[in-house]
DNA sequence: CTCTCACTTGAACATCTGTTCATATGTTAT
DNA sequence: ATAACATATGAACAGATGTTCAAGTGAGAG
């Protein structure tokens, strides 16, 4: 097999050799899995909604709770989450505990979200 | 229960009203699922890649999976996922087809994420 | 027409994820 | 000390997700 070198067209030539070219430069493993891993945290709603209210104020575990209407433990699960992505902080204040944004990025990422749906057709 | 009115330090009570300000004013519920089921198509490596080398230039699906190391199937069914949510694009011509992105707020979203990934300690 | 190529699609399967429930930790008040 | 409160955590279960494999389009060549 492959008796026959055909010829291609121009074009695609040309876009052989770039695949070629990226194929030497693209990111490591390691960098597309720790974007993707950063992108899931965003990828659940409740989650979402979290980063939301804390845009306005910190807020402790409890508000958050009642006002998205779901149990104290789901949140904490879900701060877990946001924590270790570096996306929220914490303030201990006796028995509460104060969550607040970690970081500028979040409410650019989110807005570009917004962005992408409101354009839609 | 409840026969004690608490009277809660100042601070809880500038909370508490924030907390009853924010409970009126917050998105529907599908403006958020929405989001999330965005970045939950950023949620995976195998489509931060493919977007990621269609920032250089459209590619057809052979030369992504070429590129990526992975079978034609895997990335036609995620090239679905991104169709779907309208983050690429594609035309034919003859049997290739090629692919590209339809949004410039990927290139934005993808890049605060890296921004957040390489600014941690 | 048939054959091949580029791609898509559906089912199946293993893996991952989010919530619930029960339990544990830590802080304050008594 | 005990009780009450705010939060965290572990196990478990249902539902979602990504890849593989096999079969299905659709377009150009012979």
């Amino acid at each position: 097999m492959d008796g026959f070198p055909e010829m291609p067209q121009e074009e695609e030539k040309v876009n052989r050799a770039l695949v070629t070219e990226l194929n030497g430069s693209l990111p490591d493993e390691e960098m597309f899995y720790r974007l993707s891993e950063l992108y899931k945290v965003f990828g659940d709603s409740t989650r979402i909604k979290i980063l939301y209210v804390l845009f306005e104020a910190e807020m402790c575990v409890c508000d958050i709770a009642a006002l998205l209407g779901m149990t104290q433990s789901a949140i904490s699960h879900q701060l877990r989450v946001l924590k270790q992505s570096q996306l929220v902080k914490f303030r201990r204040d006796g028995k509460t505990i104060y969550y607040s944004l970690d970081d500028d990025h979040v409410r650019t990422i989110i807005g570009m979200g917004i962005e992408h749906l409101t354009e839609e057709a």
